[in-house]
DNA sequence: GCCAACGTTGGC
DNA sequence: GCCAACGTTGGC
């Protein structure tokens, strides 16, 4: 089983829709990064967990547990004009993009904030807080799940 | 296949 | 809203 951490931004998908979610479970979708995909694609297991965090909002940071619960399947959004997440080099054919759908699992009481994060040194090889990274979709170790968990 | 221009991300 | 850091695009 492996772990991730995957963002979003609340005002767009936040951790409350996936929780309003029917069954708890919705698509992961709009990925647009060729690496983000294919950790999706390729490297997500059913049952795998990720912390589901928050970006571009006041504080970022984790604010819950969700599974990977599908196997990968075409991103349909990219088919649909009138999606912002449309890619016209996308086809049913053969798609470009692929998603999973998770489903919710836990959402923490607090946030744990990105400058929480910064401040723990058993997290300083967190890819998430590496400089200039962006990718929506990161791995992330036994280790560091362990240790974010303990800050809750 | 280089690389400049452009668009996006996302913390601050 | 600023802007640095990236990724992508497309002319050549």
């Amino acid at each position: 089983m492996n772990y991730w951490l995957m963002k979003s931004e609340p005002e767009t998908f936040g951790i409350e829709h996936l929780q309003r979610a029917p069954r708890h479970t919705h698509c992961w979708d709009g990925v647009r990064n060729y690496q983000a995909r294919n950790y999706m694609r390729d490297s997500m297991r059913i049952g795998d967990q990720a912390f589901f965090y928050h970006s571009n909002c006041n504080p970022p940071g984790i604010v819950g547990i969700i599974e990977i619960c599908s196997e990968s399947y075409p991103d349909y959004t990219a088919f649909d004009p009138d999606s912002k997440y449309y890619d016209p080099k996308s086809s049913p054919d053969k798609s470009r993009w692929f998603m999973r759908d998770v489903k919710f699992i836990k959402k923490f009481s607090n946030i744990i904030s990105i400058a929480e994060l910064r401040a723990n040194k058993e997290l300083h090889q967190m890819v998430i807080l590496k400089p200039g990274n962006r990718l929506s979709i990161t791995p992330i170790t036994d280790k560091e799940w362990q240790m974010v968990l303990k800050m809750l």
